[in-house]
DNA sequence: ACAGATAGCTGTATCATACAGTTAATTCTG
DNA sequence: CAGAATTAACTGTATGATACAGCTATCTGT
């Protein structure tokens, strides 16, 4: 290996160490954001809830079995997390008409209306938090989070 | 407003809402990658006692009230946090020589062994993922993460 | 048609966390 | 300087998210 290489893969495990670090960061400052926003009218929407929403909203009515799969979630938390949902009005459930052991999950309009005043609420802060940012920087933020979004879950979801 | 202004504008509410996604889908998959990675070894450094490791190696052994202020944690849950970790020996308690109610923590060699294997692993762990990015890019996710965690972190300091 | 797989649910356990209360020590104030 | 207010750490208790194991009903392939 020569010099040169070595300077690079050094200065390269320094970066993944940064992106390490960086990681761990946002999610202890990201549970800590999500607990002080989280006011009477968030609570219960509170960590996968408010995915499970997004997901529904953004591919459509599904049992709890394709929730759990996309979520990472094992299936007795989804149902339950779907019946706190369901007790408060903002998922319905559904049999599912081809297959007899299923359960088709919809969201509610007020349950679409509660994850909007979420995401608003949130998209609302980031905006605040990143308000000097350029949008040249913040759209690089949204593609490069796309992209370690998407290579980390094909790593969970493959080996 | 003008439309271009407008246009740009409605740009920009996408970018910060494609943010908010991504940062909401990373926590998920964060969560989910922690405990995939969640062997034995790594079992006791779960969530926060990681981070607290981190910290007491970064920036020196100090009292329970100091890493619950940094961290966003309820001191309680940094006293039950540090307890388990000195039960299995990777910090140590003592009295703090300048407060009588205080108590220092200090990781002990056996601590930072741990934290470093724990971090080496997840190090790697991105190396693997970001295998195919280009090292331009992964810098520039590095800086922008810590951008984004220092925005954060003020945000939530301060109001 | 039956054996094995699958969907969803319930029981139970664990873990991280917060809030409230307690005790001891420190700091402030009149 | 003595009592009051404050702070550090800890303990009790509650909640919430999650997983795993076991159960029942249904489905699917041979």
């Amino acid at each position: 290996m020569s010099d040169d290489q070595a300077k690079r893969t050094e200065s390269d495990e320094a970066t993944l160490g940064r992106i390490e670090t960086e990681v761990a960061l946002l999610m202890r400052l990201g549970e800590a954001t999500r607990r002080a926003t989280g006011s009477a009218e968030h609570r219960v929407l509170d960590r996968a809830a408010y995915v499970i929403l997004r997901h529904l909203d953004a591919t459509g009515p599904q049992n709890v079995s394709a929730l759990a799969a996309r979520l990472n979630l094992d299936g007795s938390t989804v149902t339950r997390q779907v019946s706190a949902l369901q007790r408060d009005g903002l998922i319905a459930r559904a049999p599912d008409p081809v297959d007899g052991r299923g359960t088709v999950i919809s969201p509610t309009p007020a349950g679409l209306h509660r994850m909007a005043a979420v995401r608003a609420a949130r998209t609302r802060l980031y905006g605040d938090i990143l308000a000097d940012w350029t949008p040249t920087d913040r759209d690089t933020l949204a593609t490069l989070l796309t992209r370690l979004n998407q290579a980390l879950d094909t790593r969970t979801r493959r080996p």
